[in-house]
DNA sequence: CTGTATCCCACTCGATACTG
DNA sequence: CAGTATCGAGTGGGATACAG
């Protein structure tokens, strides 16, 4: 029983791996999917408006993360000098090249949690628990 | 210049931005994409194969991510009753399932890593940073 | 060989209060 | 309205030593 298969055997490993770690560094966290999903599928957005529809964030974080993506030329941020000033934040093109990506780990994590529900059921049902990744600890 | 498109309007949108932290939730880390990516590029593998192939790991991540991979059905493990046990870890068909998104992430952190290389070029030179992403600090 | 157990630091993120 | 500043709890993950 070998276990070596190798079908893709080196052609750039290392270079491959970095691309991945910088992708899912720039994703990383807790919000920076949600607010680019929110900017993809629900078009131009305020700062207020952004934070409503990203469920649960703090002005904190989405100040924070807004930077990053817009650092990273994901999203971009207008000023608009109306009276007491506003701030539209959308999506760029750039950034849209993400969707795709995006849409196809929704609709992955949607089988998945059907996966996990009916194959945890007969132990303990979660019932509409936010998050499910099953842990070790459970 | 009004701001809400909704190109998608409701279409059980608590649904899908939670399948969606479902997936992100699970890839979430340093390490878990880059495993999957090992055990379904390179094929079968054992503990210390393993650790050899993702660069920089620990015993001790190794086996926690290991254990929530195969907890979610994307990784079996196989203990073998040799002379000193060996354990055979293998990505699953379900997790197969999760190839295809990842090489196009890793297609997209290529990308991206060109992108913001060439943009931040001018000021200063990242000679072969390993990660890049864009941070407000810098 | 394949893990576990501990210790520990840095960082993430939430809560709250404050500002132009 | 659109943030910034500060504090503090919790956690991710590295280093090291130990175990079956």
């Amino acid at each position: 029983m070998k276990t070596t298969v190798n079908r893709y055997p080196e052609c750039d490993y290392k270079g491959k791996t970095r691309a991945l770690n910088d992708a899912m560094e720039l994703l990383q966290g807790k919000w920076k999917v949600l607010i680019i999903t929110v900017l993809c599928c629900r078009g131009r957005k305020r700062f207020t408006e952004l934070q409503q529809e990203v469920e649960g964030i703090s002005a904190k974080m989405l100040t924070r993360e807004l930077q990053v993506l817009e650092l990273n030329q994901l999203v971009q941020r207008t000023v608009c000098s109306t009276k007491p000033v506003t701030v539209q934040y959308e999506i760029t093109p750039y950034g849209k090249t993400l969707e795709k990506i995006v849409l196809q780990l929704m609709d992955w994590g949607l089988g998945h949690r059907r996966r996990i529900m009916s194959a945890t059921l007969s132990v303990s049902s979660l019932p509409d628990s936010s998050s499910l990744c099953v842990q070790p600890g459970s």
